[in-house]
DNA sequence: ATAACCGTTGAAATAAAATTACAATATAAT
DNA sequence: ATTATATTGTAATTTTATTTCAACGGTTAT
């Protein structure tokens, strides 16, 4: 479940005056706030006690206050400080909560924005097709990447390249047996845009990971994968770490899914392959 | 604070039959728990409502059932399934608990693992230094793009190939003025280590990134930045991602302590090259 | 300028929940 | 068997959450 305070702080710029002013004291003070009533917190602000059951029902339509006690106390063992920009100011303690805290939220939101029918649908095409083309620009590029890794342990011909060219060349040569997956952040760079036109007239399968459904390369796709369902980027400086790692996350679950679907046989093919690394080259598998 | 499960179990013995009715229940179902009544609660056990509050007054006599309430939804967000293997049956929302869990797992375990005085070596080396050589192979070498991509945003010279003779040459044309970041989650890849001796025999200062610090490797750097502490590696498939995001977690906490060096320089920087990319290639910044 | 409207808020009434007082029952000791 | 004591449940009470509805304030249309 996605951090109360943090939808809060999210949902801040849109609230009445009265329930900023709510949401402004449950973010300062959000331990107190667990063991009071309505009442209480109502006089504490000050402001009715009605105006605060309609705050918690924005957040908890079902529970009500009570609920939202339940939520704010189930996660109140942590400052609340981490939701905040990083400052210069920040020790590197708080840095490591901060950046940890988001990567978290990161990979819930994924979680929820991933639905089992897009990833179904993406297996589905990556296990008829025997060559797969995995392109992004970019931070992109480096999942694309991983991509290929990932599926070449099991030993799926996966072809990246960040050269358009070079892509077009392979896909086009091989377009009946052929898949691409597109990776995007924004889903509006210029070179992904024109290989999915490429696909698309010639009828290839496009699977795309990107940040939302609306954009330009979003609505070229068979099937979008979005990861990190968040509407702002508030913060400048921290967005391509969790996008990436958004990515990844949404690449493994993609990986093991396709895993899953010959369990036994994929096992075999990956211990092989860790074996011969290990014997060969001492390195990562 | 003492897990409230914990203490439940601990006093079972010592209790009354009616208590130990409403233990079990409450050991047996936490979550449900959090969200009943104490009637709703006395009828399920079933018992009557006030040997419910004089039980939770047991282990809350302040704040009662409300309190035991909040306690046991503190604690109760976890279940026990998500540390297992993954396994050909999971559904996909067994995949996504576990994965998640792994992650948040390797990140905690990064977060004590990069001790501060190994991140501040490696700043003040990454800071006196003009020409910054990042290399991995395999996995690793995706990280060590990334290293390149988030220090190329402030600006900061990074050259990162995985051809060992590419890289040689570079750094000891200009061995002076260099620093070698080394990326290799096993610590015996063959040519991490033996560009970490070229390094080391013309003093050129070696930041590594492993996963241990007893390796080859490690013994050979000025500065080792351990990942993921974890002792056991149970499961042969998913060791890779997460190191991954491991490696990638802490670059970025490197990033950003550097970044904290001249805070306002790096964010001028950041911004212009981000309003650029996103005038230019509409590309993931 | 003013009337009509709509979103926002709070006071008071109502409903629901927790707590307590006390009686009933069970258990143990003499 | 009787009394003391601990345990439990019923019902009354208190506290807490929720809903209703009227009042207020700001905006738009006339």
């Amino acid at each position: 479940m996605e951090s109360l305070i943090f939808s809060i702080k999210q949902a801040l710029p849109n609230l009445t005056k009265t329930e900023q002013k709510i949401a402004n004291y449950i973010i300062e003070y959000p331990t107190d706030v667990t063991t009071m009533s309505v009442q209480d917190l109502a006089q504490k602000i000050p402001t009715s006690s009605a105006s605060i059951v309609r705050f918690s029902k924005l957040f908890c339509p079902d529970t009500g206050f009570s609920g939202f006690k339940l939520r704010l106390s189930a996660e109140s063992d942590q400052d609340s400080e981490i939701y905040d920009e990083i400052s210069p100011n920040d020790s590197m303690d708080d840095l490591k909560k901060k950046l940890s805290f988001r990567i978290n939220q990161t990979i819930l939101r994924t979680n929820t924005a991933l639905t089992d029918a897009n990833l179904n649908s993406a297996i589905k095409i990556l296990h008829e097709k025997n060559l797969i083309v995995s392109f992004g620009i970019g931070a992109s590029h480096i999942t694309a990447e991983d991509f290929q890794q990932k599926f070449f342990r099991i030993g799926k011909t996966v072809i990246t390249n960040n050269d358009l060219h070079v892509i077009s060349t392979i896909l086009l040569a091989k377009k009946e047996q052929a898949a691409v997956v597109i990776i995007s952040n924004s889903g509006e760079t210029k070179e992904a845009i024109e290989l999915a036109h490429l696909a698309k007239q010639n009828k290839i399968p496009i699977i795309v990971l990107t940040h939302n459904n609306v954009s330009a390369l979003a609505k070229l796709a068979t099937v979008v994968l979005v990861h990190d369902d968040s509407t702002e980027n508030s913060s400048l400086r921290s967005a391509a770490t969790t996008s990436l790692i958004a990515q990844f996350y949404a690449i493994d679950l993609l990986y093991y899914s396709y895993f899953k679907l010959d369990f036994s046989k994929h096992v075999k093919e990956i211990i092989t392959s860790q074996k011969y690394i290990a014997k060969n080259f001492k390195e990562e598998s």
